[in-house]
RNA sequence: GUGGGCGUAGCUCAGCUGGUAGAGCUCCUGGUUGUGGUCCAGGCGGUCGCGGGUUCGAGUCCCGUCGCUCACCCCA
């Protein structure tokens, strides 16, 4: 272990080479799908100031209570790493009179974000997401399109053992309703449920709904449910969504005790998991937010999107390592000029070819067996009299009177 | 914050009941009078997480501490 003192902070990681190959390819998926379906590129600032999650994401949230990285700059004000991306968003939204723009505005981003959080399998203080929001439309196709992508792009990343869960919280006032029916619900089964639903009743007696107690589930199963006490509007966005994901082909569950962590959700809920994943097994997740932007300081907007948890979808697909592409590798004999190597190190790249320059003192030997360890399809020789072409695959050599024969030779050779 | 597991070369690990540190892989060199993939040989590389204790002697036992990891909570 070499005196490795310094290290990475605890919760965040590295990402090597054959890693970042695999994230980078997840990435292009997504763009290119998210372009397909009229998704522009939106980024905001890793750090915002407090406030946009403070009052975005709600005070009351794990979120902002517990899991921020808060931080003052030098004139004191507060800012805080973004620990999600949907508040960022609409704060843009209404930054940029975004509203006058012709709606809805459809936006993703990918980039990092960070929790304070205790790390384990799949979570960490720093993470990657990838997302979408869809604003200044209350449509159920927005809902159901999103779905389709996040379901799509899943898919096509090779998630395994995929489950999508589907709710609706109505309006903020349905909620709160409800939520009084059954906090009151539970306060009279109180003596039924376990100790942890207990502590947590007054804060989020939604979560009783997730609970593995025997006797809390006992007490649930006979709970109201706030999917039966939707207003009519609500209820009928809830089955418009339904319908058009049924269409779509779309597998879900109604899952009416389905609770995300964050307070700005109005209707549409939903979450994707992975069996294939540890404790964490949530990969992505959303829901529609038509109070947020006003929240901000916007005008009465509506909005939809979702966030995906990069490395949970690669820890649910495990994929193979793209390869990169296989280089040409420029060889330098004794007493070769170094010039002439880079010049042929540059007409071989000039020509479409991707190419690597011995670069570390090797011998020849040295170098071919290095050339045939990074994958190279042809090795150009520079030596003191003139340039020679090997062929990896076969071994024949070639000789080349300069850089642009060497070129020619190296396409001919392995473009077939 | 709480609980379980683990901390020996860059990586994966071995090291029995304490006796003074090893293997494989990687990397470099050589075997090849300039030329790779197999094989052989050699070399580079170790504060045995850290601190203290017991002991003639500790990687090996005891205590503490730090870190990693999984889980609770919550979530991407």
């Amino acid at each position: 272990m070499a005196g490795a003192r310094l290290k990475a902070p605890r919760g965040t990681f590295d990402v090597l080479p054959e890693d970042g190959r695999r994230r980078e390819r997840l990435r292009r998926l997504f763009e290119e799908l998210l372009d397909a379906a009229g998704y522009e590129p939106f980024e905001t600032p890793v750090f915002e100031q407090t406030e946009v999650f403070a009052r975005g994401v709600g005070e009351t949230t794990d979120i902002v209570q517990k899991e921020m990285f808060t931080f003052e700059d030098q004139g004191g004000r507060s800012l805080t790493l973004r620990p999600e991306g949907t508040a960022p968003i609409c704060r843009a939204y209404v930054e940029h009179g975004m509203h006058k723009l012709p709606q809805p505005v459809k936006l993703r981003y990918f980039g990092p974000f960070f929790r304070h959080e205790a790390p384990q399998a799949g979570r960490y203080r720093q993470f990657s997401q990838l997302g979408v929001e869809a604003l200044g439309s209350d449509d159920p196709s927005l809902d159901a399109e999103a779905i389709v992508l996040l379901d799509e792009l899943l898919r096509a990343a090779g998630a395994r053992g995929l489950r999508l869960r589907l709710s609706s919280l109505g309006t903020p006032e349905t909620r709160r309703e409800y939520s009084d029916e059954l906090r009151a619900y539970l306060r009279r089964h109180e003596s039924e449920l376990s100790a942890e639903v207990r502590a947590r009743l007054d804060a989020n007696p939604l979560r009783a709904f997730d609970s593995d107690d025997p006797g809390t589930r006992a007490v649930m199963a006979e709970a109201p449910r706030l999917l039966e006490r939707l207003a009519d509007e609500d209820a009928q966005h809830f089955a418009e969504v339904r319908a058009l994901l049924d269409d779509a082909g779309v597998a879900y569950e109604v899952d009416s005790g389905l609770v995300r962590g964050l307070d700005y959700y109005t209707r549409t809920v939903f979450e994707f998991t992975s069996d294939a994943l540890g404790a964490q097994s949530g990969v992505a997740g959303g829901g529609r937010y038509n109070g947020l932007v006003r929240l901000l300081g916007g005008p009465d907007t509506p909005g939809v999107g979702w966030a995906a948890g990069i490395e949970r979808i690669l820890l649910a697909a495990q994929p193979e390592a793209p390869q990169p592409p296989a280089p040409v590798f420029v060889a330098r004999d004794e007493g070769a000029s170094g010039r002439d190597a880079f010049r042929v190190l540059r007409t071989l790249r000039a020509e479409g070819l991707p190419a690597q320059l011995e670069q570390a003192g090797r011998s020849l030997k040295g170098q071919l067996k290095h050339a045939d360890r990074i994958g190279a399809r042809a090795v150009v020789i520079v030596a003191d009299g003139g340039l020679r072409v090997r062929d990896m695959r076969s071994g024949e050599q070639r000789e080349a009177a300069d850089a642009a024969e060497a070129a020619r030779l190296v396409i001919e050779s392995t473009t077939r």
